[in-house]
DNA sequence: CGATTATTTCTATAAATGTGGAAGTATTTT
DNA sequence: AAAATACTTCCACATTTATAGAAATAATCG
């Protein structure tokens, strides 16, 4: 992923209310979750809901399917992985060594 | 890190110029690079570099020494450690089990 | 078909952001 | 002390973004 790319979805995972889509995206799984129920857990106006949404669908870090009436929203799994690499790739190396370890992010990740 | 203070800082990354400052800035390791530098790498006119440098230090991603009369910027690796970490524990877990594994980043990282 | 449900698109508006020239500040040099 | 160097702050302006009501679209139900 070249940096532009990243950038633009950082950016997105770059205001509250997406990160915590974001968030809600990754526990419902690969099955996603309907549009209403992400506007339950958030209580915010569904034509704000909509807007965020549509940005994140825009950078492809979402993706949405139709059943019956109900939009499901499912994470674009793979994105937010190579988005995530692309991060961790720029850690690699500072001052001559790899500075952000496997077992430093395990131990950030221990908390979960 | 809460997610509100998680996402001014991944919105700060999610800006093509701040993010090249950033990769810019790992690579500069632990000593840090001085802004004029970092001006000379990225050609742009130093007040837009500057407004940049001081939106990252405002969310604690970089910190700047003086030496004589020039200021050299160094990453904060704990922070962006921390920041990492954050988005890697919301990944932890998706339909009941771990998707975002250490092995996953490896290959991701592999290509660095 | 008309009503209901689910969600988007339209529209307006306020606030934040990005950009860069010009002027200002800090520090060193001569 | 004046000049030079290294930056920042101030300012103005254009663009983007966030928010949310109202109207429109899509799909099902009675």
């Amino acid at each position: 992923m070249e940096l532009e790319l990243a950038a633009s979805r950082l950016a997105e995972l770059g205001h509250s209310t997406r990160l915590a889509i974001f968030r809600i995206l990754v526990k419902a799984g690969r099955q996603g979750l309907s549009v209403g129920d992400i506007q339950q857990q958030l209580d915010i106006p569904g034509s704000t809901l909509s807007h965020h949404l549509a940005r994140m669908i825009k950078v492809d870090l979402l993706q949405q399917r139709r059943e019956g009436r109900t939009l499901y929203c499912q994470l674009q799994f793979a994105v937010v992985e190579a988005l995530l690499g692309y991060l961790y790739a720029e850690c690699c190396v500072a001052d001559g060594q790899p500075w952000l370890t496997m077992s430093n992010l395990a131990g950030a990740k221990s908390a979960c």
